[in-house]
DNA sequence: ATTGATTGTCATATATATATTGCATATTTA
DNA sequence: TAAATATGCAATATATATATGACAATCAAT
């Protein structure tokens, strides 16, 4: 539709927190690494529920988390 | 995998503001009307990119738009 | 009462988020 | 420097977000 891009810190803040990995943050959303790898690289759209998830369990607002870029 | 359930508040506010018909605000997020039906429902777990929209032409945060429950 | 606009909802089709498995490459740690 | 761990990334399968079209119900203004 349009070629609007949905960006994320979910890698730099999981890294700057250095408490979970990748795989362990996965596991407490409840989604696979595989996942959490793709939207890690800005390369998924993922749901709310997943985003209110990670969000959770990093302690940081969905809205640090994610935005729209042109 | 889990029983949470994803709530927002789009059609509370979308009324409140009294600016946007459901399919007004549908086509200015590129959705159908249907879709913005389902997800002003609670029936829906919308991308995060149609939150980012909704949430933009709103004028309200994500975080005040969308919630978990257990 | 009637018309027009808005909303709820159905049934079917398509696009894409997510799962699964597997393997190669980094990165860390002993 | 080897081994263990973490990450990136294929290919394919499945679940579900979203589209499309249509119609009934609700509500507002005649």
């Amino acid at each position: 539709m349009n070629d609007l891009v949905i960006r994320n810190r979910v890698k730099l803040v999981r890294i700057e927190q250095d408490k979970h990995t990748q795989g362990e943050l996965a596991k407490l959303v409840g989604v696979t690494r595989q996942t959490m790898n793709l939207i890690e690289a800005n390369k998924y759209n993922p749901t709310i529920k997943v985003c209110l998830l990670i969000s959770k369990h990093l302690e940081v607002s969905l809205d640090h988390l994610f935005w729209m870029e042109e």
